[in-house]
DNA sequence: CAGTTGATTTCGAAA
DNA sequence: TTTCGAAGTCAACTG
């Protein structure tokens, strides 16, 4: 990886036309071709970039550059399309590169399929006398991502991390595809997520789609052996 | 802002958790507080970050830490929320600061100005007997989008992507200013953009300004050589 | 000011 | 390989 400090301007062209005046910025040459400018300020998405895999080419200012006091020019260039990022460099002020090795990569936890996976193994979870029939039901409008069989029939769950509104009109197309299949009805929904918003709770009920709020750290103890229960 | 290329190891708590094994990356301290952690691939999204604002927190380890080779620790913390990120250091590889300075920000080129470009050269769509005057005609209110040469004197455009009454209003004072001058006038006006909205139509047609609707697609594909008019 | 939509989206998993 | 959906999405636009 090598970083640069440098007064640059920067132009795009691609997908569109964008362009950076002058001004101090930093320039990250990844190991894979990946080209990134960021400034002091905004969240991580760079100012500008290019994507891997590409090429740089480094050259020197055309007469007319060297006049406005351009010192070296970066051309670089997507392998797959013809995207090009240009960079005008005034001056350096910072440069030096790093051998970082292959990241061996991120580990995430309480994901939508971590909540899925525990919920399938703890369905008690959804009120007493449930038990699980399958994950990911498959229907013609996608899949279901619990079914169970309850007290008084059959129950889909819909499994969201932050439960939206989205996600109750998601389960009741379900729901309503599922109450047509006599071997299944009637069925019962369940709205299951981590943090269920206010306008998403209040369309459930007005459905009469059941809210359950699932505690991620309870049940990850739970599964750990170490039931929080006794 | 300041680079670091370090040996660490990364977690995050937060919306979610995720953990990043001991590795050799570049971690990017924001003038605003946002942190990076960067590996030498993939694309402009970090490994980790923390979204600013944030602030951190650099402290001693703990015995148990300092056991296991780590030198310091990094508390990254979210003011708006509870987010956080620890950064255990191993070791220390190259350490820089830099100031930037705010930037000036990034200037799309989007569909707004390729429109006004394909209208300049596609100038007959306003009308049969057009040429084009000039791009960005000056005035001491701002300058006009486009200036043609009709057959009945001149023309003055005003270019959005959606013609709204702001619009039909900024024109009118633009005619105003260019029919006292004697070598222009009489200047007709010109409303042109993708979507004209019903009361923008009204109030332009009242004011005997014509409104032409452009087709972005159609235009782009003319300009291609490929003109969809054949 | 909040809700909605697009992104040079990126990223991963499943088919 | 392609497609599809989620994301710690973010940022701009619209009402």
């Amino acid at each position: 990886m090598r970083l640069v400090i440098a007064d640059c301007s920067v132009s795009y062209s691609g997908r569109l036309n964008a362009h950076l005046p002058l001004a101090r910025r930093l320039l990250m040459v990844k190991a894979d071709g990946a080209v990134l400018v960021h400034s002091d300020g905004g969240s991580y998405k760079p100012l500008n970039w290019m994507s891997p895999p590409a090429s740089m080419r480094v050259t020197d200012p055309d007469a007319e550059q060297a006049e406005a006091g351009i010192s070296e020019v970066w051309t670089v260039s997507a392998e797959k399309s013809d995207d090009e990022l240009k960079i005008l460099i005034s001056e350096i002020h910072h440069d030096s590169s790093h051998e970082l090795g292959t990241d061996p990569g991120l580990v995430k936890d309480g994901v939508e399929a971590d909540l899925q996976r525990l919920l399938a193994e703890q369905i008690e979870r959804l009120g007493e006398g449930h038990s699980l029939i399958r994950r990911e039901h498959p229907t013609p409008i996608g899949p279901v991502d619990i079914l169970a069989k309850g007290p008084g029939g059959t129950v889909a769950v819909e499994l969201k991390r932050r439960g939206d509104i989205d996600g109750v009109e998601q389960l009741t197309r379900y729901l309503e595809l599922l109450n047509r299949d006599p071997l299944l009805a009637p069925v019962e929904g369940v709205f299951a997520a981590q943090q269920i918003k206010p306008q998403a709770r209040t369309l459930a009920t007005d459905r009469g789609i059941r809210c359950v709020v699932l505690d991620y750290t309870e049940m990850k103890g739970e599964e750990s052996g170490n039931p929080t229960l006794f």
